[in-house]
DNA sequence: AACATGCGTTAGTTGACACTAACGTTAGTA
DNA sequence: TACTAACGTTAGTGTCAACTAACGCATGTT
């Protein structure tokens, strides 16, 4: 949960979840959206992968990403037991970290 | 909206949003929740009241404050419309703000 | 006036991180 | 095998931010 917030709080990754947000695009595609290295892009890449916002798919050489909604729930989850706080956040959290074991 | 997220990042102030969430704190109260300064402490609500997540209220010497839940909500409401942007994703958060109405 | 209380603010340090340049790796092709 | 394409990874750099220590600034109190 700390690293999606994490990554969130970074403009530029949250660019990239734009771009890949209706569909997959290739490592490639993204970075020709930005002015900086590819390099840079890689490495905003895995910090979202890490953060469960991003999944990878392989094709040859390679890499096609897309937006994991699951991950961006959970943040939007989590923010809101801010609110309630108690028990009944409390309780929905739980549920969600069981639906994540089987994900 | 990006200070926001900004400052959502850091454990440290979640951690404080969470002490102010049921009620307002002196600056001296929050403080002594931690190991660090209070210097430390009271740069964070600095940055957390910029980013519009805490009010400010003052009495004689002492500076009060609780959670600001507007802000909150305006990030929560951020990265809904971050998937959303078309009318299906819409749709689907406007079904789960209801839910969370009643809560 | 003098002092204490409860803060915020500033200077300086350390570690994190976004970036570039160069290199490594894997899959496909001639 | 040699080569290219499309990546990720690493080393190094500059900048930002979280922290401590010292100071400044109001508000009460004696």
């Amino acid at each position: 949960m700390d690293t999606a917030l994490h990554a969130l709080a970074e403009p530029r990754r949250r660019a990239i979840l734009n771009i890949v947000r209706d569909g997959e695009k290739a490592a490639g595609e993204i970075a020709a959206y930005f002015d900086v290295t590819r390099s840079a892009i890689s490495q905003h890449l895995k910090v979202l992968k890490d953060a469960g916002l991003l999944e990878e798919r392989r094709d040859g050489t390679r890499r096609i990403y897309r937006a994991r909604r699951e991950g961006l729930r959970e943040v939007r989850e989590y923010l809101e037991t801010f609110w309630s706080g108690r028990l009944q956040g409390l309780k929905r959290v739980a549920e969600q970290e069981e639906r994540r074991q089987r994900v």
